[in-house]
DNA sequence: CTGTTTGCAAAGATTTTGCAAATCC
DNA sequence: GGATTTGCAAAATCTTTGCAAACAG
């Protein structure tokens, strides 16, 4: 299937703000770090209104929420099927490649439709390069 | 490796009770739905109660919490490794057996160690048996 | 007796909502 | 002009915390 990504959908300044501003960066941000970060360009946004239209996007599939355990929500803009590594020491969420994760796919993908199953998410916790190497 | 779980260290009869109630259903309850459940036997018992000894039973590996897409949290007393489908109809987690997860999972055990990784967690979204049923 | 846990109430954190004004087309 | 979206403030939801009393060992 393909879906094009109507830019003049997004019509106001704000929710144009808070794509560009979440498509800049790969931390994953909760609604009030895209706040912040739309912020500095549009001084008197309103939270709310990033929360609006960050669900609004979710709900136009041009972005994603992160599956993460009892965690305040985040998004991610970019939409190409990856995986993450939360760090159980600092708590930050990367992306994560591994090789061997195209096989897992693959098999995950035939289920779809089995069962009832339409999508899956993989999440991976451990210890982020960072720590691993402050730790040494 | 082998967990001994050690029933006397849940010296409170909350904290047994709790344990209890969880052990007895398949629903992921949320804390509140597990304050519910341990009130019809300690009328009492405050929703405080419930949440620390919740986390208190997380810490200790006697229970599990759910990733779920930014969710509230759900608890698990099912500590052998299944998983689950977040029905998008009805809202309700119910667990998931497929032959193929078999695989996947010998895929993904292989990869604990590599990039930092320790565990990981796979989520499964569409719609379940009953909404299927009703559907029709 | 000492350390842990409890219930309560209050606070904290996060997210959503009502509404009138502003903006979009 | 009609529909949508905004900012603000208030409300709602969910979870944690301080504290004195109760309990476990």
């Amino acid at each position: 299937m393909i879906t094009i990504i109507n830019m003049r959908e997004n019509k106001t300044n704000q929710r144009k703000v808070i794509l560009e501003e979440l498509s800049k960066v790969k931390t994953h941000p909760t609604a009030d770090e895209v706040y912040d970060m739309a912020k500095k360009r549009i001084s008197n946004i309103s939270l709310a209104t990033v929360y609006r239209n960050l669900e609004w996007l979710v709900g136009k599939q041009q972005i994603r929420k992160l599956n993460i355990a009892g965690e305040r929500k985040r998004y991610d803009a970019d939409m190409k099927r990856h995986y993450h590594l939360r760090c159980k020491t600092c708590g930050k969420v990367n992306d994560l490649f591994v090789d061997e994760l195209d096989k897992v796919e693959e098999i995950l993908d035939k289920l779809k439709g089995v069962n009832g199953i339409k999508e899956y998410e993989i999440e991976f916790q451990g210890i982020c390069k960072n720590c691993i190497a402050n730790a040494n």
